[in-house]
DNA sequence: GTTATTGCAAACATTTTGCAATTAA
DNA sequence: TTAATTGCAAAATGTTTGCAATAAC
């Protein structure tokens, strides 16, 4: 189990590939990016950024984050103050399953059947865990019937959760 | 599995019990959301509330949302476009494991030992997942050895994934 | 020499804060 | 009555867009 996260060759080489230019900005956010040692934000990124290119500018890394993940060369993480959609809670601890076209949530249990895999992870990297956020995102029933039609009414699933 | 979340009554009750006031503005969120058939954004939750509230502000609607988040009754969905934290990205679909004390990402390959799970929970909604996303949140091996030192340099656990 | 790319200013979107008026208990 | 709660205006964040100047190819 090797994560092999791209170095900053990867990061000319493919964006060369893609038919980019390489410009200063891009080196100095491929830089800080390959070479961080956690996530950062843009404003982080900005601010090391400007060690190797000291005219960056914010909006030059917000697209240049865009343009990165386009490529598939960053990945967004979800980090914890931000996102805004509300339901109602259940009463376990539970994890969302997400209508993609009606947005529909349906929340299930699942702590018990992640259990065994989140307890493999920490064998694996010595971390101890102690939150976790999953969610899955798909199509409903009904949705995967009416994929062609026109309406975007929300249909309940939980009645499949017997 | 039967996934029973809060009704309005729910709403009322442990407000009071937790010392709160019901009020107008209260009431019509806690309605809202009790019926609602998806998630909701805060716009959408003030457009819905004024039905039963017509004086509801945006501002209340916020406030009201973290009270109820706070007191367990609502939860937070991360809703797509948002947050904002970049790593290098690995070659293959992998998962955040994020240590909460130095921010450290690992990231680890999981779509196999998770494909059961995902499996047993299409069968059971009737769903179709076609993506996933799970963050798990702990401390790092070096974080745990250091919680009680003023240091939060990070460290490098890649090298847990042997 | 072209054309992509940049940085600035300004717009936009989302969320929070200060404060006086209101209202539930 | 009186302290919690509200709504407004305004501030604070975070992110995107228009456009002329610049730099990569």
């Amino acid at each position: 189990m090797k994560t092999q996260t791209y170095t900053y060759a990867d990061f000319t080489t493919q964006l060369r590939k893609a038919g980019f230019r390489m410009t200063a900005s891009r080196k100095a956010i491929a830089r800080v990016l390959s070479s961080a040692e956690h996530w950062l934000n843009p404003d982080e990124i900005l601010l090391r950024g400007r060690e190797y290119c000291p005219s960056l500018g914010l909006v030059t890394v917000y697209r240049t984050l865009t343009l990165f993940t386009e490529l598939g060369l960053v990945s967004r993480i979800h980090a914890h103050p931000g996102c805004h959609g509300y339901v109602t809670a259940t009463l376990e601890h539970g994890h969302h399953l997400v209508c993609r076209r009606c947005q529909q949530v349906v929340e299930f249990p699942g702590s018990d059947a992640l259990a065994p895999f989140i307890k493999a992870i920490e064998e694996k990297t010595g971390f101890t865990i102690d939150d976790h956020m999953l969610e899955l995102h798909g199509l409903c029933p009904a949705c995967q019937v009416q994929t062609q039609s026109g309406t975007h009414e929300p249909h309940n699933a939980k009645e499949f959760l017997s």
